[in-house]
DNA sequence: TCATTTAATCGTAATATTGCAATATACAAA
DNA sequence: TTTGTATATTGCAATATTACGATTAAATGA
Protein backbone atom coordinates (compact mmCIF):
# COMPACT_ATOMS: atom_id res chain seq x y z
CA UNK A 1 0.00 0.00 0.00
CA UNK A 2 1.85 2.93 1.17
CA UNK A 3 -0.62 5.11 1.95
CA UNK A 4 -2.69 6.20 5.14
CA UNK A 5 -6.52 4.96 5.11
CA UNK A 6 -7.15 8.37 6.77
CA UNK A 7 -10.77 7.87 5.72
CA UNK A 8 -11.21 6.33 9.55
CA UNK A 9 -9.47 8.52 11.36
CA UNK A 10 -10.44 11.86 12.48
CA UNK A 11 -9.71 15.31 11.22
CA UNK A 12 -7.82 16.10 14.18
CA UNK A 13 -5.76 13.07 13.68
CA UNK A 14 -5.21 13.39 10.28
CA UNK A 15 -3.89 17.18 11.00
CA UNK A 16 -1.83 15.64 14.03
CA UNK A 17 -0.06 13.25 11.34
CA UNK A 18 -0.09 15.82 8.68
CA UNK A 19 2.10 18.32 10.90
CA UNK A 20 4.63 15.92 12.10
CA UNK A 21 5.14 14.10 8.64
CA UNK A 22 6.21 17.77 7.45
CA UNK A 23 9.29 17.70 10.52
CA UNK A 24 9.75 14.38 10.23
CA UNK A 25 12.81 14.98 7.85
CA UNK A 26 15.78 16.51 9.11
CA UNK A 27 16.19 18.97 6.56
CA UNK A 28 12.98 20.54 6.75
CA UNK A 29 13.69 20.90 10.93
CA UNK A 30 17.01 22.49 9.75
CA UNK A 31 15.46 24.75 7.49
CA UNK A 32 12.97 25.58 9.60
CA UNK A 33 15.79 26.43 12.28
CA UNK A 34 18.06 28.42 9.88
CA UNK A 35 14.73 30.52 9.17
CA UNK A 36 13.75 31.23 12.55
CA UNK A 37 17.67 31.88 13.19
CA UNK A 38 18.21 34.15 10.59
CA UNK A 39 14.66 36.22 11.71
CA UNK A 40 15.03 38.25 8.95
CA UNK A 41 14.33 36.30 5.32
CA UNK A 42 16.75 34.01 3.45
CA UNK A 43 16.88 32.96 0.19
CA UNK A 44 19.12 29.77 -1.35
CA UNK A 45 21.68 30.41 1.16
CA UNK A 46 19.68 27.32 2.25
CA UNK A 47 21.76 25.16 -0.60
CA UNK A 48 25.06 26.30 0.99
CA UNK A 49 23.40 26.22 4.64
CA UNK A 50 21.89 22.72 4.75
CA UNK A 51 24.61 20.80 2.30
CA UNK A 52 21.99 19.22 -0.19
CA UNK A 53 21.08 19.74 -3.83
CA UNK A 54 19.42 22.53 -4.59
CA UNK A 55 16.52 20.98 -6.22
CA UNK A 56 16.30 18.68 -3.08
CA UNK A 57 16.32 21.63 -1.08
CA UNK A 58 13.62 23.27 -3.67
CA UNK A 59 11.00 20.03 -2.97
CA UNK A 60 11.53 20.57 1.42
CA UNK A 61 10.48 24.13 0.43
CA UNK A 62 7.68 23.49 -0.98
CA UNK A 63 6.09 20.78 1.02
CA UNK A 64 7.15 23.64 3.97
CA UNK A 65 5.16 25.99 1.62
CA UNK A 66 2.15 23.50 1.05
CA UNK A 67 1.72 23.73 4.79
CA UNK A 68 1.76 26.97 4.77
CA UNK A 69 4.69 27.23 7.79
CA UNK A 70 6.82 29.36 5.40
CA UNK A 71 5.95 31.64 2.58
CA UNK A 72 8.03 33.36 -0.74
CA UNK A 73 8.71 36.01 -1.57
CA UNK A 74 10.35 36.43 -5.20
CA UNK A 75 13.12 39.45 -5.34
CA UNK A 76 14.65 40.03 -8.27
CA UNK A 77 16.09 36.52 -9.48
CA UNK A 78 16.39 35.16 -6.01
CA UNK A 79 13.67 34.22 -3.24
CA UNK A 80 13.26 35.15 0.16
CA UNK A 81 11.52 32.64 2.64
CA UNK A 82 10.39 33.13 5.94
CA UNK A 83 8.11 31.41 8.56
CA UNK A 84 4.55 32.17 8.42
CA UNK A 85 4.08 33.76 12.19
CA UNK A 86 0.49 33.29 12.40
CA UNK A 87 0.18 29.90 11.08
CA UNK A 88 3.23 28.50 12.98
CA UNK A 89 1.54 29.60 15.89
CA UNK A 90 -1.84 27.98 14.63
CA UNK A 91 -0.25 24.48 14.06
CA UNK A 92 1.55 24.92 17.09
CA UNK A 93 -1.69 25.32 19.33
CA UNK A 94 -2.83 21.45 17.39
CA UNK A 95 0.58 19.57 18.16
CA UNK A 96 0.74 21.76 22.06
CA UNK A 97 -2.41 19.86 22.57
CA UNK A 98 -1.18 16.66 21.34
CA UNK A 99 2.14 16.59 23.40
CA UNK A 100 0.14 17.92 26.87
CA UNK A 101 -2.11 14.78 27.00
CA UNK A 102 0.27 13.21 29.90
CA UNK A 103 -0.73 16.03 32.15
CA UNK A 104 -3.59 14.81 32.97
CA UNK A 105 -2.52 11.21 32.68
CA UNK A 106 -2.62 10.06 36.70
CA UNK A 107 -0.27 6.84 37.15
CA UNK A 108 1.93 4.62 35.56
CA UNK A 109 -0.63 1.08 34.66
CA UNK A 110 2.16 -1.15 33.76
CA UNK B 1 17.27 7.22 -2.73
CA UNK B 2 13.59 7.19 -0.30
CA UNK B 3 16.74 7.48 3.11
CA UNK B 4 17.56 10.65 4.24
CA UNK B 5 20.94 12.15 4.74
CA UNK B 6 21.09 11.87 8.63
CA UNK B 7 24.87 12.16 8.51
CA UNK B 8 24.76 16.08 7.47
CA UNK B 9 21.91 16.80 10.07
CA UNK B 10 23.27 17.57 14.18
CA UNK B 11 21.96 14.90 16.36
CA UNK B 12 19.18 17.17 17.69
CA UNK B 13 17.85 17.63 14.19
CA UNK B 14 17.73 14.11 13.72
CA UNK B 15 16.25 13.24 16.68
CA UNK B 16 13.21 15.62 16.48
CA UNK B 17 12.35 14.57 12.73
CA UNK B 18 12.22 10.46 14.35
CA UNK B 19 9.96 11.79 17.23
CA UNK B 20 7.92 13.34 14.29
CA UNK B 21 7.99 11.03 11.62
CA UNK B 22 6.36 8.39 14.58
CA UNK B 23 3.78 10.94 14.68
CA UNK B 24 3.33 11.26 11.21
CA UNK B 25 0.52 8.37 10.78
CA UNK B 26 -2.90 9.15 11.80
CA UNK B 27 -3.15 5.49 13.42
CA UNK B 28 -0.06 5.85 15.42
CA UNK B 29 -1.37 9.48 16.77
CA UNK B 30 -5.19 7.55 17.14
CA UNK B 31 -3.06 4.60 19.22
CA UNK B 32 -1.22 7.20 21.62
CA UNK B 33 -4.88 9.22 22.18
CA UNK B 34 -6.45 5.97 22.87
CA UNK B 35 -3.62 4.55 25.51
CA UNK B 36 -3.91 8.14 27.16
CA UNK B 37 -7.41 8.25 27.58
CA UNK B 38 -7.85 5.03 28.97
CA UNK B 39 -5.12 5.87 31.48
CA UNK B 40 -4.84 2.08 32.17
CA UNK B 41 -3.31 -0.37 30.21
CA UNK B 42 -5.02 -1.59 26.80
CA UNK B 43 -4.40 -4.40 24.99
CA UNK B 44 -5.71 -5.55 21.43
CA UNK B 45 -9.00 -3.90 21.70
CA UNK B 46 -7.21 -1.24 20.14
CA UNK B 47 -7.23 -3.50 16.60
CA UNK B 48 -11.19 -2.78 17.26
CA UNK B 49 -10.95 0.41 18.40
CA UNK B 50 -9.21 1.98 15.32
CA UNK B 51 -10.40 -0.26 12.81
CA UNK B 52 -6.90 -1.58 10.97
CA UNK B 53 -5.84 -5.40 10.85
CA UNK B 54 -4.32 -6.58 13.24
CA UNK B 55 -0.75 -7.22 12.17
CA UNK B 56 -0.90 -2.88 10.63
CA UNK B 57 -1.41 -2.36 14.78
CA UNK B 58 1.27 -4.58 15.96
CA UNK B 59 3.28 -3.09 13.01
CA UNK B 60 2.46 0.36 14.44
CA UNK B 61 2.76 -0.45 18.25
CA UNK B 62 6.36 -1.82 17.49
CA UNK B 63 7.41 1.23 15.54
CA UNK B 64 6.51 3.21 19.43
CA UNK B 65 7.90 0.93 21.26
CA UNK B 66 10.96 1.26 19.71
CA UNK B 67 10.93 4.74 20.32
CA UNK B 68 10.56 4.17 24.01
CA UNK B 69 6.94 6.32 23.92
CA UNK B 70 5.02 3.11 25.31
CA UNK B 71 5.60 -0.06 27.12
CA UNK B 72 4.29 -3.58 26.76
CA UNK B 73 3.31 -5.81 29.21
CA UNK B 74 2.50 -9.39 28.82
CA UNK B 75 -0.72 -10.81 30.52
CA UNK B 76 -1.60 -14.31 29.74
CA UNK B 77 -2.43 -14.18 25.91
CA UNK B 78 -2.65 -10.92 25.64
CA UNK B 79 -0.94 -7.70 25.86
CA UNK B 80 -1.30 -4.93 27.87
CA UNK B 81 0.30 -1.37 26.15
CA UNK B 82 0.66 1.69 28.05
CA UNK B 83 2.39 5.44 27.72
CA UNK B 84 5.89 4.86 29.32
CA UNK B 85 5.73 8.56 30.84
CA UNK B 86 9.15 9.26 31.88
CA UNK B 87 10.05 8.73 27.86
CA UNK B 88 7.26 10.70 27.01
CA UNK B 89 8.07 13.91 28.99
CA UNK B 90 11.98 14.01 27.91
CA UNK B 91 10.38 13.88 23.57
CA UNK B 92 7.96 16.46 24.76
CA UNK B 93 11.25 18.60 26.02
CA UNK B 94 12.78 18.38 22.91
CA UNK B 95 9.38 19.02 20.58
CA UNK B 96 8.20 21.68 22.73
CA UNK B 97 11.60 23.26 22.40
CA UNK B 98 11.61 22.84 18.61
CA UNK B 99 7.60 24.14 18.83
CA UNK B 100 8.98 26.97 20.47
CA UNK B 101 11.19 28.80 18.88
CA UNK B 102 8.68 31.30 16.99
CA UNK B 103 8.80 33.00 20.50
CA UNK B 104 11.82 34.73 20.24
CA UNK B 105 10.96 35.88 16.82
CA UNK B 106 10.89 39.59 16.58
CA UNK B 107 8.92 40.91 13.88
CA UNK B 108 7.30 39.33 10.33
CA UNK B 109 9.70 39.87 7.43
CA UNK B 110 8.43 39.28 3.83
C1' DT C 1 -2.26 -33.41 25.03
C1' DC C 2 -4.97 -30.62 22.07
C1' DA C 3 -7.74 -26.87 20.79
C1' DT C 4 -8.35 -21.94 21.37
C1' DT C 5 -7.03 -17.27 21.86
C1' DT C 6 -3.97 -13.43 21.28
C1' DA C 7 -0.30 -11.15 19.37
C1' DA C 8 4.09 -11.14 16.64
C1' DT C 9 6.43 -12.12 12.39
C1' DC C 10 6.93 -13.08 7.41
C1' DG C 11 6.18 -12.15 2.78
C1' DT C 12 4.57 -9.22 -0.55
C1' DA C 13 1.92 -5.74 -3.32
C1' DA C 14 0.96 -0.91 -3.82
C1' DT C 15 2.46 3.47 -3.05
C1' DA C 16 5.39 7.29 -1.03
C1' DT C 17 9.73 9.51 -0.10
C1' DT C 18 14.34 11.09 -0.90
C1' DG C 19 17.89 12.79 -3.72
C1' DC C 20 19.84 14.51 -7.75
C1' DA C 21 21.04 15.31 -12.84
C1' DA C 22 19.08 17.55 -16.48
C1' DT C 23 16.23 20.96 -17.88
C1' DA C 24 13.14 24.85 -17.77
C1' DT C 25 11.84 29.38 -16.16
C1' DA C 26 12.28 34.06 -14.64
C1' DC C 27 14.66 37.96 -13.90
C1' DA C 28 18.75 41.19 -14.20
C1' DA C 29 22.66 43.11 -16.25
C1' DA C 30 25.52 44.02 -20.08
C1' DT D 1 19.20 40.58 -27.39
C1' DT D 2 22.37 37.78 -25.11
C1' DT D 3 24.43 36.16 -20.95
C1' DG D 4 24.43 34.97 -16.36
C1' DT D 5 22.20 33.90 -11.92
C1' DA D 6 18.75 31.89 -8.97
C1' DT D 7 15.06 28.87 -8.41
C1' DA D 8 11.50 25.53 -9.89
C1' DT D 9 10.20 21.43 -12.36
C1' DT D 10 10.78 16.93 -14.51
C1' DG D 11 12.21 12.32 -14.61
C1' DC D 12 14.09 8.63 -12.51
C1' DA D 13 16.61 5.32 -9.40
C1' DA D 14 16.97 3.64 -4.74
C1' DT D 15 14.75 2.94 -0.70
C1' DA D 16 10.94 3.33 2.84
C1' DT D 17 6.20 2.93 4.31
C1' DT D 18 1.65 1.05 4.68
C1' DA D 19 -1.47 -2.63 4.78
C1' DC D 20 -2.80 -7.26 5.16
C1' DG D 21 -3.13 -12.51 4.37
C1' DA D 22 -0.82 -16.39 5.99
C1' DT D 23 1.73 -18.24 9.40
C1' DT D 24 4.03 -18.78 13.76
C1' DA D 25 4.63 -18.46 18.78
C1' DA D 26 3.06 -18.33 23.39
C1' DA D 27 -0.07 -18.94 26.90
C1' DT D 28 -4.56 -20.78 28.66
C1' DG D 29 -8.19 -23.99 29.35
C1' DA D 30 -10.68 -28.26 28.32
Amino acid sequence: MGLAKTEIFTDEQNQIALFAKVFGHPARVAILQQLFKLDTCICGDLVEEIGLAQPTISQHLKELKNLGLIKGNVEGTSVCYCIDKQNWSEMKNTMLQFLNQDITLQSDCC
